[in-house]
RNA sequence: GGGCAGGUACCGAAGCGGUCAAACGGAACUGACUGUAGAUCAGUUGGCCUAGCGCCUUCGAGGGUUCGAAUCCUUCCCUGCCCA
């Protein structure tokens, strides 16, 4: 596989921008300069049918070396995806169907595409080769790895130290993901960086298999609109790459200001001068939120080339506070509770009575002084908890 | 297989026979403030209604003792530690 391609100046740079890091460092640069054509590997678990920006930072990585000749081979994890990488809380996850995996895999690919180039892409599933296997091979996988290796993970070691409870699936799950490298023959392998063990494991499992290991390189993790925790969609602080433009500028202009220039650098196309000259601009004074309309406008073009982003500009402050939501109640007069409770906007009628006690629920912009007063709903009708949350109401 | 320690609300953690829908902390939510968020301050955080010092459900699950149990007994399930 070493028939090339022109080489490309500074092709190292570019492919490795923004990357954390890489191993084998040399090793991967003497590929690159002698312009060997990599099988690059990303896999991702179909458990959420929605990618996020989050999930773009590799994408967008994975595109590049798409750009540079090299084959994308993206793995789907239907296997993985049920086993739940044991990332900390979520021990367990629902074990999901085949069909559901399917279908999850195929809004996953749609979305992948917004990104990657379909037609240098080769979209393989870990069934292909886990299902056919039999007990004797998995224990002959298992046999590969040890569990002192597997305690070097931290949160493993983490969760071991504290005496907290480590199912034994849960360590098949960096296995499988290992040998998934062994089945398509990567040569290269992306993740975040919080996959970095697995990515490691890969490395070995590939050597046990007598292959030559793989490299890896890891990406940033995108922080989420809290500014703290990393982007996704389980802490509901994401922005997906398929929301509807509105939305997603409105999420855009609620991240915490000291994100504003790493979100310009990982998921937008501005380049390093770009992002430079917007974080002096910063620097300089200039209102944040004038930077950030510049960040949301230009997320907006990336993923919807036709949306009228001046419109959103234009609409002021406002916007930020309609989180538009439609729900269908039907007609009749109950109590402001109940409707609160039907639109979805309180959990009990107790907790709506609790909202209204503080002021914090209103019909059509008028404050809701008792929430047992009875009302008609009437279609269109705006209902609002708080500052962030509204529906607007549609008589069935 | 044996010994020991545990399983309490979203999470962590008190409570160990009544005054417990259950302290405290985190988290979340609401209000004030702000360009948004954050920070800060205040409040809320099981459900239901005829809204009373009311009823129902909740302290791993079942059974029991008691006028009365998260608290005592018992069986079971689960977790961790030590030993084999």
């Amino acid at each position: 596989m070493k028939e090339n391609q022109a080489r490309l100046p500074g092709e190292w740079e570019a492919v490795t921008a923004g990357a954390v890091e890489v191993v084998d460092r040399e090793h991967l640069r003497s590929r690159l300069e002698r312009g060997d054509r990599l099988r690059v590997k990303l896999g991702l678990d179909p458990t959420r049918p929605d990618i996020h920006l989050g999930h773009t930072v590799v994408l967008r990585t994975l595109r590049r070396f798409q750009e540079r000749g090299h084959t994308a081979v993206l793995i789907i994890g239907d296997w993985t995806a049920r086993i739940g990488d044991p990332s900390g809380q979520n021990v367990t996850r629902p074990q999901l169907s085949k069909e559901e995996v399917q279908a999850a895999a195929q809004t996953y690919l749609h979305q992948a595409w917004k990104i990657l180039d379909q037609g240098g892409t080769e979209v393989r599933f870990q069934s292909e080769w886990f299902d056919p296997m039999r007990l004797q091979d998995v224990v002959q996988l298992a046999s590969r790895y040890t569990l002192a290796r597997m305690l070097a993970r931290d949160d493993f070691a983490k969760r071991y130290k504290d005496g907290r409870a480590i199912g034994l699936h849960e360590l098949m799950y960096p296995l499988l993901q290992a040998y998934d490298s062994v089945a398509v023959r990567s040569d290269l392998e992306l993740g975040g960086t919080d996959q970095t063990f697995n990515l490691l494991v890969g490395r070995d499992i590939q050597e046990a298999f007598g292959q030559q290991p793989q490299d890896i390189l890891t990406t940033p993790l995108l922080e989420g609109l809290d500014g703290v925790q990393k982007m996704s969609k389980s802490l509901d602080n994401y922005i997906g790459i398929d929301e509807p433009p509105d939305v997603m500028y409105r999420k855009a202009m609620g991240i915490p200001d000291n994100l504003i220039v790493r979100y310009f650098s990982l998921v937008t196309d501005a380049s390093p001068a770009e992002v430079a000259a917007e974080e002096s601009a910063l620097r300089s004074g200039e209102n944040p939120r004038d930077v950030k309309r510049r960040l949301a406008e230009r997320l907006v073009r990336q993923f919807h080339p036709g949306a009228d982003v001046a419109a959103y500009r234009n609409a002021g402050g406002g916007f930020l506070n309609t989180a538009p939501s439609e729900k269908r109640v039907a007609q009749g007069e109950r109590s402001i509770a109940d409707l609160f409770v039907e639109a979805g906007l309180a959990a009990s009628k107790s907790e709506a009575r609790r909202l209204a006690a503080q002021g914090g629920l209103t019909v059509d912009g008028t404050v809701v002084k008792s929430a047992d007063d009875r009302i008609a709903p009437k279609d269109g009708m705006v209902l609002q908890r708080g500052a962030h949350r509204v529906v607007r109401l549609r008589l069935s």
